[in-house]
Order: structure tokens, then sequence, then C-alpha cells
DNA sequence: TAATTTGTTGACCTTTCGGTTAACAAGTTT
DNA sequence: AAACTTGTTAACCGAAAGGTCAACAAATTA
């Protein structure tokens, strides 16, 4: 009745991520105002008011569009401690967030709308999610900072920092990509640009780029 | 019957002028979707009828909105040469973006939402302004290096990271300020964000942060 | 299998969208 | 002041927006 699924329940999920898969990609082509209903409905194939069915308005879509690509975003700096490397966690981090935003451009785009427009759904998140995290993370930073492994900044900033340079790539995509020249990018660009953020943001803070990875 | 204008002249440009206003502030606090001919009518205080009258659509519109402020965004790095010392001009260039951000906010997020979509309208000025400013830029950068200046960095990323950390602070405010516990920036803010931010690039690039400005 | 819950969907609702029109007012030119 | 150009604006247009509804189909439960 509720752990093995009867047709309905496995009717309902499939529908329902269908609709969310839709809603995802118009949300983050279009913006929240410039993706309507209807299109997210012909995306998903299935009639608007079945989307309406299960969603009950768009800011609920909307909401929960948010909800499921806000966990892929703060991965990362997970389970590190002051007697690793700095210079080693970071460089990943940085990476991984290179990665993260080049392989998924249109999540950061969207992601980056909805901040822009004030983070209507994402300010509770920031508020329970994101703050106690840095706290820790800041936590982190200042004990590597008392050991003399890195030059004293402000954690924050420093954090700042590192998600500006590294989503820049995917969200200012369309600048980024006339100004190099370039139709998209290549797989030599994501290491270029891994490189040389890490290198700026590394040397920034008093570290040296560790070699290879 | 050109120099000194007659009255017909003289309300056209008030007119046009209060309607670019009120455009420019409701595309930046919206975005193009999001903020409605109506809308931005009302703002002016003039009939959507003459709206429409002095633009002739609503792309035309935010076109003329874009083309005011783009050369707002584009000022800084003109007329430095080789001799200067590049700690110098980046720190001032970095302090005036930052300043340039959280002053004007809702212009940054503008200019962001629109290179978000794809650039439709600023495309062909990438292409044409700042491709070559930033060439002549490119060239600066490699002087300073090949002098043994500064570190070598390529100069596109160089460019790409303190556009992004400075730019950050007005597109990702409602983040920033819930992660910094704040309503709003103060001076003191600005103060430390152009420090840290200051700090992190020109330690990035081997150069040390001048002493006051 | 009868009763009931749950899912499906076309038709329809109101509101608002960007944009047009046409009649009129105001200014400018002759 | 007549002729003409330019600016103003209420009324209106079709299309599309987000959302509701009611009739029906399909499972599930009793």
């Amino acid at each position: 009745m509720s752990l093995n699924l009867n047709k309905k329940e496995v009717a309902r999920n499939k529908n329902k991520g269908l609709i969310l898969a839709a809603a995802e990609k118009l949300f983050a082509q279009a913006g929240y105002d410039g993706a309507s209903m209807s299109m997210i409905a012909r995306e998903a194939e299935v009639p608007k008011a079945n989307v309406l069915y299960y969603f009950k308005s768009k800011d609920n879509l909307y909401e929960a569009v948010l909800d499921r690509i806000v966990g892929v975003w703060n991965l990362g700096l997970e389970n590190v401690t002051i007697e690793d490397d700095p210079a080693i966690i970071l460089y990943r981090y940085i990476k991984l967030k290179i990665k993260l935003a080049i392989e998924n451009p249109k999540l950061s785009r969207l992601f980056a709308s909805e901040v822009i427009r004030g983070a209507p759904y994402l300010q509770s998140y920031f508020r329970n999610n994101t703050r106690p995290w840095i706290k820790e993370v800041t936590a982190l930073f200042y004990g590597w900072m008392d050991a003399g492994k890195m030059n004293k900044v402000d954690p924050n900033h420093l954090l700042f920092a590192i998600w500006s340079t590294t989503q820049y790539y995917a969200d200012f995509q369309a600048e980024v990509l006339v100004v190099l020249n370039k139709l998209e990018y290549e797989d030599s660009d994501v290491d270029e640009i891994t490189q040389s953020v890490s290198q700026i943001i590394l040397n920034g803070v008093g570290l040296k780029l560790p070699e290879l990875d």
C-alpha cells in the first residue's frame, strides 16, 4: 500500500517527473516569466490541465523545480578537516564548480535568474541551509589561516569569489563565448578555465597551485 | 530649427526621457518578460499608447534602454600604458567596478539578465565593442607580464574574474545579504568588499595591494 | 461487482498581453 | 488664418496568459 507502489502511484511518479523535467528545461531556458504553463505542458507532452492537477499553480511548480536543483548546487567541501591541505581542497572545489557550471549551464542560469529576481523562493533556503553551511566553512578557513597555511582573507568574500568566478562561465556564457570567439566550450577550455581561475584564487590567498590533480 | 528646440522637440525629449527612465526601472526590476508595457506607462505617468508612439514596440524600447546603460558599464582602463603600475591600475579598476555595482545594482542586474537570456541584443555590442577593447587590454596585460611586473595569467580570464567578482555583489545581492545577515550594504561593507576582492585578485596575479588609495 | 477514490482532459473563464486605429489637440510652417 | 505636421489618447483587437470546472476513465477498496 505504500512500499510496493500500485499502478496509480507509478503513473503519478512518472507524470510528475515528466512535468518537472519539462518545467526545469523551460524555466532554465526562458526564466520564470518567459516560460508559460502551456509551453511546459507541450514539452512534457501532457495536457495543460494535467500539469495544474499535479502542481496547483505556476508558483508551486517553479518552487518544486528549484527544490530539485538546489541540492545539486551545494556539493563540495564536505568532510574536510583542518588537517587537509587547503590548496588541494580549494583546487578540487573550484574544479568541481567549473565542471558543474559548464555541464549544466541552464541550471546555473535558472539559479542565477532566481537570485537576480530577489530570490523570492530561495531566500529561506539561503537562511536555513547556506548560512549554517558557510559558518562551518568559515571555521575551517580560519583554522587554516591561524595555522599559517593560507593568507588571511574574509572567508565569506573568498567563497563569493569562488562562486562568482566559476558560475560566470555558465551565466555569462553568451558574453564569454563572443569574447573568446568560440561557438561553444571545448574540453581544453574547461581545463584552461580551471587553471586560470584556480591560479588566481589560490595565489590570491597565498596558496600554490597543486601539481596536476 | 534644429539648434534651438521648439516646443514640440522639448516635449518630445521630455516624454522620451520619462518613458526611458520608467522602462529602465521596470526592466531592471522585473526583467524583459516580467515588465509589461502598461506597467511602464503607468510608471512614466503617460498613456500606454504614448509609449508605443515613441517606441514602436517593446523590443524597440528594451533596446533603447540597453543602449543607454551599456555606455556606463564599460568605463575604466582607458589611457593606461605599460609604464603604469599594474597594482595601482587594477586596484582602481576593481574599486570602480564595485562602486558602480553597488551604486547601480539594478542596472547591473538588467545587464546580467540580458546576458543570461543569451544576450539577444548585446551580442553585437560584445562583438563590436567589448572584443576590440579586450584586445587592447590584453596587449597591456601581456606588456606587464613580459616586463615581469605581474604573473602570467590569461588576460581574458583575469578580466572575467574581475567582472564576475565585482558584479556578484549586485547581481547576487539577495544571496550575499542573507549570508552576511544584513538588510543592505553599508559604506563599511563596500570598503571590505573592495579590500577582499582586490587582495584576492591582485595577489592572484602576483601583485601587492597598494597602500590606501 | 458495486462503491469510491484518483487521474485525465476538453472546454471554458477572466485578465492581461503587445499592439493598432482613428479622432482629435497642439504646434509649426506658409 | 489656412494648411500641414506632429503629438495625444480612449477604445479596441486578437492572442495568450494562468487557472477552473465538470464529465469521464481508470484503478483501488470494500
